[in-house]
DNA sequence: ATCGTATACGGTATCAATACCGTATAACCA
DNA sequence: TGGTTATACGGTATTGATACCGTATACGAT
């Protein structure tokens, strides 16, 4: 056994971010990472299809076609999107993948997923925390965002509390730093 | 040979974000993408010191120690770093490690760095930009900031305004979720 | 040699953020 | 039915951030 295969063997199974790798849409392997951030255990998941992974049948499939002509193109391909976990809740997350076979990219893919919230995921903030933390990642103060959201200043100084316990973070800075939120895009 | 361990050794070479395994700051293996990233032949940078990665010594120093506290009590650490290609240029990453070695993290790391942003579009940042940009994404306050690297708040604080003009926004909240995670170029 | 920029530091003034104190309502859950 | 959480708002006190004023050195480019 080549001992070099066997480490990065080991390097893929301890890597900090989730990785997989499918064929025609059914994953073949996966690491530990993947696994609890789906909240499976991998053997459950060898084997299976990737539409368990999505919210729905209608993102199952929209996803299959969005990055095709640019693995055609470039072999690879990145954007952000939304799996689901074991349990129903939705998890946000930067996805990359990179085909080995660009004739018939699904034939063969390598994929990472990194979770964009570190400690909690888009489905457990509310609506008002994710109302205020738009407003704060586009720089605004809590007095713009009241105006914005026709609430008192006061009210957003509450939300923006519950933020930083929720995240474990000393400050704004620190909170819009651990996470990507809607940005003016481009 | 394990048929399974080929294939995780070849997930983690064709993996379309930048990995690598570190012994005390020594590169053991890493794959295409690193090597790639870095604009190095990966031949050349096995064995090799992680120091020619950095854009300084002292950065290099610095970077050791901001994770150690976070991989002994979770084993994991994630930030946003500047490496440097071979070319010189750098190259602002989503750094993310985890330690196989709670007692002494930087024993075995393995680690991923997905690169952030090209510096093609914005403005290049300096050294002392970069660092006073790492302080913040952690949460310091510019005292704080002053502190760790020797400096008065005051210095700190004109390294800020310069970074508010310099990426054209109002505060450091709308700079902090401008610098993370931005959008892939294209 | 002058211009621009980065660095580094001092002061002051003002506004924002954060952390507390308090009250109150509404929803949901065990 | 009580416990918890989210919502919404008020006050106050302290710290931090930002924007100006100023000086000074160093360095590279035109």
């Amino acid at each position: 056994m080549d001992d070099l295969t066997q480490k990065m063997a080991q390097a893929f199974d301890a890597a900090p971010i989730g990785m997989a790798v499918s064929h025609h849409r059914v994953l073949g392997i996966c690491n530990t990472s993947f696994a609890e951030m789906l909240g499976y255990d991998r053997a459950n998941l060898l084997g299976q299809s990737f539409r368990i992974l999505y919210p729905s049948h209608a993102e199952f499939d929209r996803v299959r076609d969005i990055g095709l002509k640019a693995m055609e193109e470039h072999g690879s391909y990145s954007d952000e999107r939304m799996m689901r976990r074991k349990d129903g809740v939705p998890v946000w997350c930067r996805f990359r993948a990179r085909t080995l076979m660009p004739c018939d990219p699904l034939a063969h893919l390598v994929m990472s997923f990194a979770p964009i919230r570190d400690q909690l995921d888009g489905a457990q903030l509310t609506k008002r925390e994710r109302e205020v933390l738009s407003g704060l990642s586009r720089g605004f103060t809590s007095k713009e965002i009241g105006r914005e959201l026709g609430l008192s200043p006061r009210t957003i100084e509450d939300v923006r509390a519950r933020l930083l316990r929720k995240f474990e973070v000393k400050n704004t800075s620190e909170l819009l730093s651990r996470m990507s939120y809607a940005r003016p895009t481009s």
